[in-house]
DNA sequence: GCAAAGTCTTGACAGTCGTCAAGGGTCGCG
DNA sequence: CGCGACCCTTGACGACTGTCAAGACTTTGC
């Protein structure tokens, strides 16, 4: 990015850049409003733009959209490393993965009821299903990267497969992120305690 | 209210006739379709009225909506029932409690597609909510009456709460169904070997 | 400084949406 | 029979949607 703008405006650049923009105002509406209620008029007003530039960065709206599942991607995808590469014990990793999993319901709580929203559309729209079974595939890593790392920690071997333990912990992360939504006071507290109870589970049992 | 009808056919019974008719055509067209894409035109198209009719029988799309959830919980909610009662030892509930939530990836894949929409769709509109959280409620009971006869036929009390229960059952049920939806051949199967492991964990470590 | 390429706005299009009013149709009762 | 209540259709409304073309503004290369 340094010397890019010297002759010329380097225009993959400034395309990237508009690009980004607009995606970063689609995930904010779309995290407002939902996929059903969010049209590209209303995403161009929570942008500096009119409404018309959309279809010069973006072919339609699933481009715009597909983009942006893809451009959330890279902001969310690496949220627990610090937590798995800071961690010296088994208690530590799984308390700070339990605050880290609090945090994330209570201050991101816009950007995963989209992802939910999106995944679950892509359950009706074909042309969403390849973007979200990447990203979905991508997090499954990431609890992955926790869980046997957990397990390393211990000294006991994992006894879920990754898909399983994704699974569960979303599970319970959705649960909790409904609870936080309608005003329930203790359903985020409620995960910390779950996840508590359920990550030893996903361990073979100790020798004692 | 009660006391208008005549000889004449009793107008409330076809009334709630009329609407379960029309719940019913909104079902199979917001399986089909999604909560986003469906409109009433298309929901009285799947019937065997025109579209004017859907406000004769309710105030507006929400109310329709809400009164689908209502009318597909009552269908929906002892589906679990039989293997609870039919079941004499801990192993074969589980292994038709699985069996069972195969057949119902298999065959409710969009019923259940759209629950998970209308659910996620609650976290957006709040008018979805009291009846969506209604139901989490009621499947949240259902489920703990398999895994509370489970630890009652193991002899061994149960290791986590009803929601914990819930949330991790789901989530792994979530993820069968999209897997399933995404042509996946192994993902239902996959599910089922999960369950089979994961239920023992819900309950106290046996003594042995 | 000019022409061209790139960027953005404006306005319009063809649909579709939820909603509702006006009007037939049908049926049972007096 | 005919009246009135109930049921349903038809058609229309204003608003909103995704899309795109025409043109204005800005930046760049020469």
């Amino acid at each position: 990015m340094a010397g890019t703008k010297q002759a010329r405006r380097a225009p993959a650049d400034r395309y990237d850049e508009r690009r980004n923009q607009l995606a970063e105002s689609a995930l904010q509406t779309l995290g407002e409003l939902g996929y059903a209620r969010t049209s590209l008029r209303e995403i161009a007003n929570n942008s500096e733009f009119s409404h018309g530039v959309v279809h010069y960065y973006f072919a339609d709206k699933f481009e715009l959209i597909i983009y942006c599942v893809r451009y959330y991607k890279s902001r969310c995808v690496t949220r627990y490393d610090a937590v798995v590469e800071d961690s010296t014990t088994p208690e530590e990793l799984l308390t700070a993965f339990a605050a880290k999993l609090v945090e994330t319901v209570r201050e991101e709580a816009a950007m995963h009821r989209l992802w939910y929203d999106l995944r679950t559309q892509s359950m009706f729209e074909e042309k969403l299903r390849e973007a979200v079974l990447m990203i979905d595939a991508t997090l499954e890593a990431m609890i992955w990267r926790v869980v046997s790392r957990y397990a390393e920690l211990a000294g006991r071997p994992t006894a879920m497969t990754p898909a399983a333990a994704y699974g569960v912990l979303d599970g319970l992360f959705q649960q909790a992120l409904l609870g936080h939504l309608t005003g329930s006071t203790v359903a985020v507290d409620s995960m910390a305690a779950q996840v508590h109870e359920l990550m030893p589970l996903m361990l073979a049992p100790s020798a004692a």
